[in-house]
DNA sequence: GGGATTCCTGCAATCGATTGCTGAAAACTC
DNA sequence: GAGTTTTCAGCAATCGATTGCAGGAATCCC
């Protein structure tokens, strides 16, 4: 009966289905979208075809089509870290939040890990005409090149901090006071001797430091110091048993730059004896599930990654449909626990 | 002198590019993937402008022309989880080394987070036309369904575990020798009333309890318990406090079925005044770069996940080529730590 | 200077969908 | 039964690239 369409193998476009459903192509194309303009009987019959020869139309095509991709790229941009995985577990947390959100709305999700070497790292991303919009986790090294797309790219949204007249749309927790509020603790501990451990290249972390700094100088104490410590957990471990073992007794209260830092401070201290919280203070920062689970637990200051990863995908979705949305800084909450 | 482009406004497509360049879209084309085809002069002209005019060729378009998309699924079912994130950290410990290694060769990445209500879920993703192949993390309790799309579909690679017989590429650990050796480990130390905490939906996690047993009927032990833990990291906790709670010192020696639950299991021990490993030991799966840092360090059975991300990534780029490629299984290894 | 090569460039088909427009057939109105 | 409206299917343009083929111009060879 058939021969025009190839008796055996898969049915490849919505041509040759349409062939063997003796219509037009544009027919099956609304027949699929469940159009009311195609008659319902036919309809039904092409749907049934699809499904019997298990068609369905290619993405690719459509989106090119439709101009509009139902694609977000996330973007994690690795400036200042080459040697960072995409394993850092704040980023993991972040991205599985978001990766809900986006879902629950039909969207796919492209995943980036960017070392921006060429600079136009970000105008390639954007430019690709594969996503509808972008969320950078993080600004790393980078605010000169999201600041230059933000002017022209309305539907892009950036975990990270707000600085002053800035053009992009950030969602963040205010780093400056969280760093305040860790300083305080350690200090309401009775601590004297404050360190702040880990690199302050990227703005969030740089924050976190001067509000670090603010506490100290507010209670009359020296400025903090500031020991290195780079993300990338297959040396950081190793950096900051170095730091602990160089540093001895120097230091009594410690502000870690993230949660991750802080675990591997505690163990490096009990590595060298040293108690937690009985002879050293520690505090992290994002309060990430783990942090309550290690031994002891830690003490740190909470980003509510839920919320801003919410807050992320909702501002996204406005400037996707055209709207300006304004930046978003949360409050950082001081979490108790019990290493400071 | 060009009425025929928009002054303002910026490039749309290569046809407006070559209305300015004053050549034809096709020269356009090829001039920008450096084709030796067209002059040299014509070239370097023609890439100035698009670099002047920050024009980049859509990825869209040329993806369906060219019929490679350069972009890999990562997918994680949730058959049996529906309440797991992403956020699970061995499955972002491995998506951080996929990440890696597909990047490093050319490929974009798209994230799903299935939930397989419908039952054509990986038919929908493998047949969208978006992707030039598929990357399955974990096989959950969709094996049939990855049989029946494996059978067609050949750039499918699956972390998991290997049934006899089974049409579709896994890499994987053998995880009945990894409960083995975790339950050889737990009974070297003396322990003779041995759990499993974790669920056994998942072949993989099955397969790691039959070890177990294994190990405790070789030794004349009897059959170890199994208690059910979600994997859903808000659950898990609860659950697992639940469980310390109620059996008190029925077991002293628990086999976890993921570092995860092993971290909480020990934690939860610690809130009942049960001290690891001196009154119960306990071991981990998967070591996670966290299980050196918790206190006390996690002994755990080791997948090396980074070798197994390799492995999967290069039978996925032969299968991608046309090959055929066996499954691969590692063996897993007991990492010694101080919990057991 | 004539014929054979080489070098470029443009034309038009193609990838696989979607959708505005046109008009034939069916249904309805009076 | 003529005229009007509604329903539904097909045609062809479109999205934005890539690429095989054809052929004109330039170069080379003798």
């Amino acid at each position: 009966m058939n021969e025009l369409v190839p008796a055996s193998g898969r049915i490849r476009n919505i041509a040759e289905l349409a062939r063997l459903a003796g219509v037009s192509a544009g027919t099956v194309s609304r027949a699929l979208a469940n159009s009311s303009l195609v008659n319902k009987q036919t309809r039904e019959k092409i749907q049934a075809l699809a499904r019997e020869h298990g068609f369905r139309p290619n993405q690719m095509a459509k989106r090119l089509r439709i101009q509009q991709t139902k694609v977000i790229g996330i973007v994690v941009p690795l400036g200042h870290e080459r040697r960072q995985h995409l394993s850092d577990p704040f980023f993991m947390a972040i991205l599985g939040h978001l990766a809900d959100a986006l879902t629950e709305n039909g969207y796919d999700i492209m995943l980036s890990r960017v070392i921006p070497d060429a600079d136009d790292w970000l105008e390639r991303i954007v430019d690709s005409g594969m996503l509808d919009g972008v969320l950078l986790i993080g600004q790393s090294d980078q605010f000169e090149a999201i600041e230059r797309v933000a002017a022209w790219y309305k539907p892009m949204v950036v975990w990270g901090s707000l600085r002053p007249g800035q053009v992009h749309c950030t969602v963040g927790v205010d780093n400056r006071t969280g760093g305040r509020l860790a300083g305080e603790c350690l200090i309401q501990a009775g601590r004297k001797r404050l360190a702040f451990l880990g690199d302050t290249l990227a703005p969030e972390m740089s924050e976190r430091f001067l509000g670090l700094r603010d506490a100290a100088v507010a209670a009359g104490l020296p400025e903090p110091a500031q020991l290195g410590a780079h993300l990338a957990s297959d040396v950081m471990a190793d950096e900051i048993a170095a730091h602990i073992g160089r540093m001895g007794t120097e230091f009594d209260g410690i502000a870690a730059a993230s949660d991750l830092i802080a675990m591997h401070t505690v163990r490096a201290l009990a590595d060298h004896g040293l108690s937690v919280p009985d002879q050293v203070s520690v505090t992290g920062f994002d309060d990430l599930p783990l942090a309550e689970q290690t031994i002891p637990r830690l003490t740190t200051i909470s980003q509510s990654i839920p919320a801003g990863a919410r807050a992320m995908v909702q501002a996204l979705f406005e400037r996707i449909a055209g709207a300006d949305t304004e930046s978003v800084q949360m409050d950082p909450l001081l979490v108790r626990r019990d290493t400071a």
